[in-house]
DNA sequence: CGGATAGTGTTAAATATTTAACATCATGTT
DNA sequence: AACATGATGTTAAATATTTAACACTATCCG
């Protein structure tokens, strides 16, 4: 058996439904994985998620409702910390260009210049 | 039998020690893994990760050393470009100000200068 | 009430992953 | 040559993951 840490393929494309849709049924979520996986198969990740403390869940009405336990922003450092180290030696600033660069979603002049007011605001530190 | 693309947990952990290292022998990896997996093991790994299309070998005198068939920065951008979906609701931005605040190889002055010099670099486009 | 519906709980089979043993092959050394 | 060394190639057992069937419970509706 599995002590808890670690996530199997699945089990990390469930949680990170979850973590993007901050809340949600089984349902939502077997939507939201959109491959013909069955209501059953969701329910035993999410369970398994469950037991290994990833996410929790409160009765709303009948159903669940699952939600992350860690907080958003704890996992989200967490993550850009290991894109960074595999592949920006460990540098933010490598990091922060790749984004400046980024096509979908790109960057709008008003948003670089909130990034600019960001980085001012640090400065002052 | 698993058609390519998807990459188990260990696989995937395999997978960025190759991407951070960018060359390495099956020894090399088994040294960076550094929990007690055995050599074999590390290499019936590398084996499928060459099957599935993710690193290739040339060899070296008598060993092989392995490196990724994506470029870094094509990977590192789809990295990234997961990690803002998930976490970051599409936003760079968001996610750029997370990297900001970033600890761990905190980002000094002169850095925060670089970014801004990046960030006029990009509006004059 | 009685049946349809929408959910959860439990369990087990099918499949994939993970691990490592064992065989082999080339090279350098005594 | 004979042996140790350091690597790869092949294969299979042990374990974990993945999937889904089936049983059950509560609510809604005619």
């Amino acid at each position: 058996m599995n002590g808890g840490q670690n996530l199997s393929r699945r089990e990390r494309q469930l949680l990170d439904i979850v973590y993007k849709m901050e809340q949600a049924s089984a349902k939502q979520i077997m939507e939201a994985l959109n491959d013909g996986s069955s209501y059953s198969t969701v329910r035993t990740l999410l369970r398994k998620l469950m037991e290994k403390g990833h996410i929790k869940h409160r009765e709303s009405g009948l159903k669940y409702i699952y939600s992350p336990v860690l907080r958003r922003k704890t996992a989200s450092k967490r993550a850009l910390q290991r894109v960074v180290s595999t592949f920006f030696d460990d540098s933010p600033l490598l990091a922060v260009n790749s984004l400046l660069e980024m096509q979908k979603g790109g960057i709008s002049e008003q948003e670089l210049q909130e990034i600019e007011a960001l980085i001012e605001k640090k400065k002052q530190r």
